[in-house]
DNA sequence: ACCAGCTGTCGAATCGATTCGAAACATCGT
DNA sequence: ACGATGTTTCGAATCGATTCGACAGCTGGT
């Protein structure tokens, strides 16, 4: 009962049904009225042949595809089981709306993918991850008029839309939540060097999220910078033990190093939480996977990704419309990581 | 010098080069002669006002799209770090053939997209990821006459395109690795149980080729399933050496359970590599996260993207081919998680 | 009986490319 | 000078939808 030849267009509905092509558009679109009678007579063809409109056609008629489009980072760097999440719950939201997702990688040689996205009119809207302070394919994507919405914000915050975690907040709350405990001398495990260098927002602002809280409730701090991998966070809290020996907590917005810390602290004989507590912003995923389970702000990829398309959808919809923002916050979640210091 | 307005298309760039709009066509895509002075006059005209024809108009009139379909597999499942970088590299892959790749989830509540991609014409072409031994999703394309590459081989393995690991041979010679260091009892874990009963391919033939191999050199062999974390890796391991005590390595095909398994080995005093050995098939990166540095076979993703990404252009380019595909080995990368039995 | 106002339907134009057949032009041998 | 040949270029048809203006057929009020 479907696709013989598969060459069925809504002429050929049309034909079946005894009606003109645009009768058979109005039907299906409803914008304009269809009585009862032809309506239920050009489903019933429709269902019978299994037509569905022709996606291209469509959408050169319509001027839009109905598609968005997904900047993911280099393919090179491996992307964090964070990002991992983030590209299959835009998937979803973005289905919710009818819309289909094309994924474009970005950086170097892939350039002309983002190009053809853009220029060809590929999509109607393009949601960018990774973002940075100062982002070219932001202003690529400015100067083009391609809707877009940032996942981070660049350095000119109030003109785009964009939504991103309140990482500021996030890790100060785990400072002060270490201070309440009773720690005196505290440390950071940061996402990496270079990251920080370039003018990653979650990093900087962690950074700085940090040192205010730390400065507020006057610990000593110490801030470090560590690869995305669970060797480097090994070696990371190695050195920071052996220069900072006082040191009883530490907070980390680097998932990846979270393995690498636990193994660290357990042959240098500091359990958690007895002798020493671990903290920070990660997915929950992550959390729950560290031993003991880690007290700490869970990263919201679903509702990062939903407000993300519900953001774009909007601004599809109404090109006129202010710049909006979401700045997302979490609680932490209790687990049992921390504890007051030994 | 690039996209005032927006509105340029191939009428535009014919009129103020002086020249038809088949002109332009011809010295774009070169399926005739044009000479070389219109050609550099169009070319020049084009550079700048920065024109790049529309992606639909010209898939309306060529009748294919340059964009191929990835399905995932539901959102609601983690997708493992494999199948994540995985996509990436189908990405990658398929931009360095101009291709772009549009994301479809698949399961429940997702069928709609699949449906708008392969009734809708979006697309020329599927890659499936994760396929199952029967697959409906499988079934659904080979009916609609959309070319497709399985991820992953269906029962009927003969008629299809697809790429695939030799997860048979594989765990084979790494249960021949253990025998030959003179381990006598042994253990699979494998993916989760819902795995192995829904007929996913990986897992039966993880569980065929351990049990093969470990009947040609009379090990005594435990089988057993773990779902994808961590924790249950744990949970794993305890219950196993409970059961079977004498068991001196094992062989996982789980990545995501092996944070747990080295946790679990740990804490029941069993050192890796010089009273336990741990060896596998699994992705690079978490061998090379795991404490000793894991003996395993590599999945090699990003071969297995470009060759599936290959075999996809080529069944698009010519459809009448005869089904082709492609198992892929990989040697035991030797690190140190293997020795002989204490 | 006539006109106004709805409904429902149709035909034609449109979106922006590709592609085919034919026209225009140049070149060349005889 | 003339057809034969080959090279460039053009105009028109085509892909498969959407959308707008117009027309036909009813209904109802006067």
């Amino acid at each position: 009962m479907s696709c013989r030849g598969g060459r069925v267009n809504i002429g050929e509905i049309a034909r079946r049904a005894g009606v003109s092509r645009s009768t058979v558009s109005y039907a299906l679109s409803g914008k304009r009225a269809v009585s009862a009678a032809t309506r239920r007579r050009i489903l019933q063809v429709i269902d019978d042949v299994g037509y569905r409109p022709n996606a291209s056609a469509r959408a050169l008629a319509e001027g839009r595809t109905r598609t968005i489009g997904l900047v993911i980072p280099p393919a090179g760097r491996r992307l964090t089981p964070i990002q991992l999440g983030f590209v299959a719950d835009i998937v979803a939201a973005a289905g919710r709306r009818e819309l289909d997702v094309l994924l474009s990688p970005s950086g170097g040689e892939h350039d002309r993918s983002f190009e053809r996205m853009v220029r060809g009119r590929r999509v109607d809207g393009v949601i960018l991850m990774e973002v940075r302070l100062r982002d070219a394919r932001a202003a690529r994507l400015r100067e083009s008029g391609v809707p877009f919405v940032a996942i981070g914000h660049t350095a000119d915050a109030a003109t785009g839309y964009w939504v991103d975690l309140d990482y500021h907040g996030l890790v100060a709350s785990c400072v002060r939540h270490l201070a309440d405990l009773g720690h005196r001398e505290i440390a950071l495990i940061n996402r990496p060097r270079e990251f920080l260098d370039s003018g990653y927002g979650p990093a900087r602002r962690a950074l700085d999220g940090f040192n205010a809280a730390a400065a507020e409730r006057s610990l000593a701090a110490t801030a470090s910078c560590c690869p995305d991998e669970a060797t480097a966070g090994e070696t990371c809290v190695e050195d920071l033990l052996a220069a900072r020996p006082g040191v009883t907590g530490v907070v980390t917005v680097n998932e990846a190093a979270l393995p690498g810390i636990e193994r660290a602290l357990r042959r240098l004989g500091r359990a958690v939480p007895r002798q020493f507590s671990v903290t920070g912003v990660v997915g929950r995923h992550w959390a729950e996977e560290f031993h003991p389970p880690l007290t700490a702000a869970d990263v919201p990829i679903t509702d990062m990704a939903e407000r993300a398309v519900e953001l774009l959808a909007q601004r599809m919809a109404e090109p006129g419309t202010p710049p909006r923002h979401v700045l997302l916050s979490q609680p932490i979640s209790l687990r049992s990581s921390t504890a007051p210091p030994p």
